[in-house]
DNA sequence: GGCTAACCGAGACGGTACGTCCAGTCTTCGT
DNA sequence: ACGAAGACTGGACGTACCGTCTCGGTTAGCC
C-alpha cells in the first residue's frame, strides 16, 4: 500500500479515518468527536484531514454513504409483506445500528446545514426511495414518516405491532382483494 | 427593574438572554451560538447565564418553552377537519417560524443529549398530544409523523394536498359514514 | 495571591511564565523555545501568555529587563581603573551569565525585528551608556565595541589582558598625567 | 543546462535556490524565510533542497561565502589611510548591502548555532583578519569591534567622523612620527 | 539504440507549534 | 445577595512548515 506519492492519496489512511470517525462517534456522541481525536485514533496527521475533508460531518457523511448504504438496500417491492419488512429492517437500522447513530448525528446536523441536508437527501433518501419502488411519493412519507418520527423525535419504541398497524392502515385489507 | 440587588434574580437579565439566544440562533445558526455571544448581546456577564443555565441548549428550550408552546395549541378535537387544520398548523409551525426553528435545533441537539431529549418530550411532545386529544398514541404517529419526515429530514415541502391525503388515508371516508 | 480578578493581570502568572521562559533558554536554545513550551512549564494557559505578550521575544525582553539590569549597573567613574573594572563586568555578563545567553538571544532577534532593536536600545543600552558616565559617546563605543564584537562575533575569548590593552589604547599614559 | 542526470547535481537547480534564498532574505526578514518558500520560488522541490543543504541557515551561508566574500576583500595594508579605507568598505557591507543583510542574519543565528557559529569564523572572520594583515588580533579587534557594535547592536549611523576618530585613536599621530 | 543510474519535479505523509476561540470557573467591586 | 466585569485553565480549532517518503519523467553514458 502506498503512502504519500504523486500517485494522490492514501487509501490506508482515508479508510482509517472513516473507521475512527464511526467508532468515536459511537463511543463518545457527536459532541465529543473532535478532528483531533479523530485523527489520534486513526493514526494520522491532522493536516491529512484537513486535506480531504471539510468538516467532521463531511467525515461522517462519508464513513454512512460508504458502508452503512447496502445495509438497507429495501428488497421485494412494494407489496404489503416485503413493505413490513423493510419497514422493520428500516427501524432496526435507525434505532439500533451503528450506520444508525451516524445517520442520527448527521440528520442533527443537517438542521443547520443546507449543504449536509442537500448531500443527504440527493445521495442517500431519495435513493431509497427509488430502491424502494414506489411511485407516489406521498405514500412512501405516510410509511416511513411514522418510523422516523419515533426514531428521531419520541424515541418511543417500535415495535411489530406498530408496523403492521401501520402497513394495514395504508394498505386497508378491503383495498386488497 | 432593578439590578445588582439582594431581591432574587434579575427578570431583566432573564428575558434579554432568552431574546439574545433565540435571536442569534436565528441569524447565525446553532453552531454559530455561543454562551459568550449570547452573553455579550444580551448585555449580561457569563456568570449570569452560567449561575441560571447550564447550556446553550438550556436556554433554547427555556426559550422555545415559554414563548413556543401556545402558539400550537391544537384546537377542536380529532374530528378530521379539526385535525387537518391541527396538522396545517404544526407544518407551518416545523417550517416556517422561528420557534420552529429553535424546535428543530433542539431536536438536533437531542439526537446525542439524552437528558434534552426526555424534557423536550415530557415538556413539550407529551402536551401536543395530549392536547390533541388522542387516546390512540399510534394513530397520532401516523399523522404527525409524516408531517415532521418531511419537515425534519426531506425538506420536501408541505402542501395542504398532501396533508388532505394524509387525513383522508388515515380516516378513509367509508369509516366516516 | 489574587488569580483572575477584575483587578487585572496575575502577578504568580506573569512572574512565573518570566521564570519560565529564561529558564527554557538557557537550556534548549532560542530556536526550541516555544510558547507553548513555556505555557507547559509555568503552568499557565497559553491564552494567558498571549494576553499579556505578543511573541517570545517579548517574554525574554521583558524578563530581560526586570532582573538583568541591575546586575550591571556599572559603578565608579569614566576614569580608567573604574572602566576596565566595568568592562570586565560587562565581559563576564555578556559571555558568563544567564543573562547574557537572554541579552544575546534578544540582540540575534533583533536583527530582523526593528521594534526589538529600537526598544533594546532605548530600555538597555541607552542607560548603560547613561550610567557609565560618558559624555562621548564615540568613546564609549570604542571601549565597549571591542568587548561586544569578541562576545558576540568571534567568540574569542576576552582575557584582562585584552581589556588592560584596550583601557591602555583608550586612554594613553602620556595623556594621564 | 541538465536536468535529471547522473553525473552529479543540477547547477542551474544549486543557483535558483541561492538566488531564491537571499531574495526572500531581504525581502522578508530572516523569520519569515522557510524551505518551502525558497523551493517555490525558485521553482525546485522540497526535496531537491534537502539533499544538498541541512537548513536554511546553510543555504545562506553558502550564498553568503560565494557571493559576498569578494567584495570585502580588504586592499592596502595596515596603514592607516588604507586602515580608514577599509573599515569604511566594512561599515558599508555590514549595514548598508544585501550580503550585510545575509550576513547580520547568519551572525543571529550563530548566537544559538556554534556549527554555524564556528563555520563563520573559519570561513569569513579569520580571513578577514588574514587579508587585512594585522599580526596583533587584539589591535584589529580595538578597531573593527566599534564598526560591528554600531552595525549590530546598538544600529547607530557609522559616519566618516567616527571612523577618522577611532583610526586616530588607534594610531595616534604622535606614534607615526 | 535501448538500458539504466542519478537527479529532477511534485506532492502526500506524520508531526509540532502556531495564534485564536470558546468553555466553564473564579474573584472582586459596585449597587 | 446579586449582577457586571474580566482574568484564569483547558482544549480544540484550522493553518503553516517541518523533514521524510515515493513516484514518474528526463537525461546522460554505457553496452
Amino acid at each position: 500500500m502506498h503512502r504519500g506519492n504523486r500517485h494522490g492519496r492514501s487509501e490506508e489512511a482515508r479508510l482509517s479515518v472513516l473507521e475512527a470517525a464511526d467508532d468515536l462517534l459511537v463511543e463518545k456522541g457527536f459532541a465529543q468527536l473532535t478532528i483531533e481525536g479523530i485523527a489520534q485514533r486513526a493514526g494520522v496527521a491532522k493536516q491529512t484531514i484537513y486535506r480531504w475533508w471539510s468538516s467532521k460531518t463531511e467525515i461522517l457523511l462519508d464513513a454512512f454513504l460508504s458502508d452503512a448504504a447496502e445495509d438497507l438496500n429495501p428488497r421485494g417491492n412494494a407489496a404489503p409483506d416485503d413493505v413490513a419488512t423493510n419497514l422493520r429492517r428500516l427501524a432496526w437500522f435507525l434505532t439500533r445500528s451503528d450506520a444508525g447513530a451516524v445517520f442520527r448525528a448527521l440528520m442533527a446536523e443537517a438542521q443547520h446545514d443546507p449543504a449536509l441536508a442537500a448531500r443527504l437527501r440527493t445521495e442517500y433518501l431519495d435513493k431509497q426511495k427509488e430502491r424502494a419502488g414506489f411511485t407516489d411519493g406521498a405514500l412512501f412519507d405516510r410509511l416511513v414518516g411514522p418510523i422516523y418520527y419515533r426514531a428521531l423525535v419520541t424515541g418511543e419504541e417500535i415495535t411489530d405491532r406498530f408496523i403492521d398497524d401501520l402497513v394495514t392502515a395504508t394498505f386497508p385489507p378491503a383495498s386488497r382483494a
